[in-house]
DNA sequence: CGATGAACGTTTACGCCGTTTACGGTTTAC
DNA sequence: GTAAACCGTAAACGGCGTAAACGTTCATCG
């Protein structure tokens, strides 16, 4: 066995593959449901043809909705990039309203991506914790903005012997192989970050809060505020409380 | 048109209704999926007949949905008993606990209570806001705390325009007409509440986070914690982080 | 009392779904 | 050139929500 360059067969199968994904993302960018036999019909194809490429359903859906958080994520760096690339923490402020503005606009994909069954094997499911495009891009901003600021982190003796355990072996996205051990207690700033902000973007998503709170963002702005101080960015508050509030007011 | 006491019919309705309702729950807590001809082949009847007492299979998982709230919540209650009754701060403690663990040993039941499509009517959404069993429960049990120990409140006129509306006016599942107007700012610190509560409980079910965390209960502890101060309870913390951990360590 | 009409359940049917099986045609590889 | 791998089809199975038509039961009222 020797290498190939990609056989003309395998391009094409490769390409197939892509216009299963793209034409289920637009099925659900459409409001439609997704279904194997929707797709297909779609792409002028019967049903089962279809198997030839996916193993079932859920793999499809997980498939698609690894694709739905990659191109949201292009989504959040592009409006970060409205900033010069040396505001880490305005970046950051931006990313996670873009984050809040998507889930809020398109609920189903929103679900899709973060309201799975997630009932599946270890293995896929350590995939898809540590693959999230969106999880990697704010992790990664976190990530620059302490190797700049050096902000406290917590001890890694501080930390509970479980959560100690967790960051110096993580199963997040991220790249925490650029952290050395000793500041491991990053990560687990990463994922208080990750559950304030998923959590309020949750609940406004699902409905469950008023709608009132839930159009103007206050329950948004309170909780993101609230968690600042684990970036040690108390002392910007003003700055970006405000920077925050304009991003909101777009939509 | 004068009143009726409940004809036999009427009784007979009611019972079936009922029966509906159960068997739904029997089947979704035996790992099934609720399926309108599921349920009525348990129950020795054809699917079509169903519909005459309910629309639609949405409106029946919105029935089943309400119910299973109601049932998690006795179970809640049953657990806050535990302590004394003035012991409000720890029934709290108690009961979100008791809310985290049925979460994550139900989470299909937690999905469809929380995780509805919520696409909705206004007014039904009104209704399954301001009735949620365990939204009442907990909003209650702050209302008291706060009758006892008078935390400080936000003022409102420091609250943010759209929040101020909302307290004044609230869909929330609490008994609301008992707070003065001016006390409002009740109702702002039971929402920021709900929303940390449900953030991590919903982050933790859909398992987007490692599950050595997820299963030490580090992270529902740290938001948890940092959220005491909302009710004044700075002062017990130690107590109740005890409290706490004693109660995650039930399974 | 007997008739009337509402309430209720059945049968049948439609159109959707995921999935399996068996079968041809095409492309690749030896 | 031929054998094998690949890729699509047609047909079918069992499941789903839902609609329409049809009988049966039963409370009510003249």
């Amino acid at each position: 066995m020797h290498l190939h360059e990609p056989t003309r067969r395998e391009q094409r199968r490769e390409q197939t593959f892509a216009e299963i994904v793209t034409t289920s993302r637009a099925l659900i960018g459409e409001g439609e449901d997704l279904s194997l036999r929707a797709v297909a019909a779609r792409m002028g194809v019967t049903a089962p043809a279809l198997y030839r490429y996916v193993a079932s359903y859920q793999e499809l859906v997980d498939l698609v909705a690894f694709e739905v958080d990659r191109l949201a994520t292009e989504g959040f760096a592009a409006a970060a990039d409205a900033l010069p690339a040396d505001d880490l923490a305005g970046r950051l402020v931006v990313g996670v309203c873009a984050f809040r503005r998507w889930a809020l606009s398109a609920p189903r994909e929103f679900g899709m991506v973060f309201a799975n069954p997630v009932a599946e094997s270890p293995c896929t499911r350590r995939e898809l914790l540590t693959l999230a495009s969106s999880g990697i891009f704010f992790t990664d901003l976190i990530r620059l903005l302490w190797e700049r600021e050096r902000f406290a982190l917590p001890r890694l003796e501080d930390l509970p012997d479980t959560v100690r355990a967790a960051v110096l072996d993580p199963l997040i996205p991220a790249k925490v192989d650029d952290i050395a051990a000793e500041d491991r207690g990053l990560v687990w700033i990463m994922m208080q970050g990750w559950s304030r902000l998923y959590g309020v973007v949750a609940l406004e998503v699902f409905g469950h809060l008023d709608p009132r709170v839930v159009e103007s963002g206050e329950m948004f702005v309170d909780v993101m505020t609230s968690a600042l101080p684990l970036l040690g960015l108390d002392h910007e508050q003003e700055r970006l409380d405000a920077l925050m509030r304009a991003e909101l007011a777009r939509s």
